[in-house]
RNA sequence: GCCCCUGUAGUUCAAUGGAUAGAACGGCGGAUUCCUAAUCCGCAAAUGGAGGUUCGAUUCCUCCCAGGGGCACCA
């Protein structure tokens, strides 16, 4: 395997083990002028070799001198080495991305992996905030997926309790204040956003007057199932909109129609720890974690919430998920303590459920901050944010930033300005590449794969393979730190090196169409790289623009 | 009051304990008789505050200040 970096690290490794050393240390790339790459083994050793720093240094350099993929091994103070690589080193990378057709992705064992993400109440469109959670959770599937896990994406709707009711409800009364109705309200805690009008006037259309003034358990259920099925179409519309593909959706009714939150009741109660008290059931959530006690079945017989999502954890479990991410907005974070109680109380092991919080997206509009609010019916949906600035830059824009980073989104911004977005330069270098091959066409200058490589000879040219070689890194950066925007800042790092590369070097050159081929070798596997990274981001790759 | 997250350039974001804290937008100044100037090159500009840990701290620890989010028989 040539992952350069990965290389260097094993000669350094050699070099410690034969001075008897064994430690974790870094390879990486060093500021400006310090060379290709460089390594604190020195720095980190001083102290289990018991020497300077520079002494420890100055040994280890000279054992890796005469490998031959360096061209120069320097020590520098307080006690790194730096290395540059010889033209070899290059020249072998940039052939094994071209035959193997993009870069040579070392696979990870493939364990049965889940992320749960975008799981909503189906009680009103998706708002921004959804789209934020969608595009981490997809992002991160297709990363993980890439390096070799079996990967189920999966959504869980909350298609039970009372929020449902009161959604019924909610449509209820807009559709009889259409038949006439001044006088009936939305209740409390209920529903007004718009949208429920347009779904009680396609009701109207579909049913009449059935249901005028009569609100009984057949009304109601007739409501909810009629609510629910619409606001999930809509939000499926949304989904395929966003390019988010879901392999599961999970019903949180179906759980307790199936007998699976009886059967984790049962278990608990066996295993003694739920007990009863002000006329409710509660789980000893104090047992196992600093968390008061939750209650699992209401006073008036009714399940919570929790209780309904611990089944719905069970199920994971037993489906045989080697690990599960649930990825929730940071107002959960609540939440997570009193799980881990119920999967240590049900006896499943630690590590299995694991939580990715993300903070919340402020939007803004100039200067104003739009507050938003769900049951109000006061937000820019998901949908709207789409159509205003387009799916790819929000997919880019959501992926390029930390999960744990609040984040404000600015509408007039990322409309006014949209050509801005990195989203575009990235998309830019791809466009360029594509545009480059047009042109060779015309120029009659031949693309032969793979050949003339020896002739590349520019810190730019090199510049980029080394870029290039890092991409199985920035994966396995996404997959170690759960964040979608390691991706993101790697493809505009690779981006700026190929046109940096591009204006410093003339690329098409009839007069030269050797070293022509090889700068389009070079451009090649750019765009293979290139071209891999925007579709797991699932953005769109234009050839022209 | 207690718990979680975050304070970095004018703004929006980066930086597994490493060297000169990086980009982008905005500001200023340059580059196209040749492949897309949606690009490139240069300049000005930042770690909220105080201690501590060590060869070295934006990063880890403590305290303070500021913002966001939690602390239900809601989800």
């Amino acid at each position: 395997m040539l992952l350069l970096r990965r290389l260097v690290h094993d000669l350094v490794q050699k070099v410690l083990s034969e001075l008897d050393l064994s430690y974790h240390f870094e390879v990486e790339v060093p500021p400006e002028g310090f060379g290709d790459f460089s390594t604190n083994a020195a720095l980190v050793g001083a102290r289990h070799a018991k020497c300077r720093p520079m002494e420890l240094a100055e040994k280890i350099a000279e054992k890796l001198k005469n490998e031959d993929i360096f061209h120069s091994v320097e020590v520098a103070k307080p006690g790194f080495i730096n290395f540059r690589l010889s033209k070899k080193a290059y020249v072998d990378v940039l052939r094994q991305i071209i035959v193997n057709e993009a870069y040579p992705i070392r696979k990870s064992e493939p364990l049965r992996i889940q992320f749960e993400y975008g799981s909503a109440n189906p009680t009103g469109p998706f708002t921004v905030g959804h789209g934020r959670q969608l595009v981490i959770g997809d992002v991160l599937s297709n990363v993980f997926r890439e390096l070799g896990y079996e990967v189920t994406r999966e959504m869980y709707i909350n298609d039970a309790g009372r929020q449902i009711s009161l959604l019924a409800k909610s449509l209820w009364v807009r559709y009889n204040q259409l038949l006439g109705s001044q006088d009936l309200e939305i209740p409390e805690d209920g529903y007004r956003g718009e949208y429920l009008i347009d779904i009680a006037k396609k009701l109207l259309e579909e049913v009449g007057e059935t249901y005028k003034n009569r609100w009984d358990s057949e009304t109601e259920s007739f409501f909810k199932r009629y609510a629910v099925e619409n606001i999930l179409n809509n939000m499926k519309e949304d989904l395929c909109t966003l390019d988010c593909e879901f392999d599961v959706y999970f019903s949180e009714k179906s759980l307790i129609e199936d007998g699976t939150v009886q059967k984790v009741l049962d278990i608990l109660r066996e295993k003694g720890f739920i007990y009863e008290k002000d006329g409710a059931v509660w789980l000893r959530v104090s047992q196992f974690v600093e968390d008061d006690d939750k209650v699992l079945i209401k006073n008036d017989g009714s399940y919570t919430y929790f209780l309904t999502d611990i089944a719905y954890h069970f199920n994971k479990y037993s489906r045989g998920f080697h690990k599960i991410y649930d990825i929730w907005g940071s107002d959960h974070h609540g939440h997570i303590p009193r799980m881990v109680a119920a999967m240590r109380a049900l006896g499943i092991e630690d590590g299995f459920f694991n939580v990715i919080l993300h903070q919340f997206v402020t939007l803004k509009r100039g200067e104003e901050i739009v507050r938003m609010s769900t049951r109000a019916g006061e937000f820019v949906t998901l949908r709207q944010l789409i159509e205003e600035v387009g799916k790819d830059a929000v997919r880019y824009f959501f992926a390029m930033i930390d999960p744990n980073t609040h984040m404000v989104f600015d509408l007039e911004l990322a409309k006014a300005r949209s050509m801005d977005n990195p989203v575009y330069y990235v998309q830019y270098a791809h466009a360029r590449i594509c545009s480059l091959f047009e042109q060779a066409k015309s120029k009659s200058i031949t693309f032969n794969k793979n050949e003339d490589l020896d002739l590349l000879n520019d810190p730019a040219e090199f510049a980029v393979i080394r870029r290039l070689d890092m991409f199985e890194d920035a994966l396995h950066e996404v997959e170690k730190t759960l964040s979608p925007n390691k991706l993101t800042q790697y493809l505009e790092a690779l981006a700026y090196d190929f046109h940096s590369f591009y204006t410093k070097c003339l690329v098409l050159d009839p007069g030269n169409p050797r070293l022509s081929n090889a700068r389009l070798n070079l451009a090649y596997a750019t765009l293979l790289v290139l071209k891999k990274g925007l579709s797991l981001l699932r953005v769109s790759a234009p050839e022209r623009m």
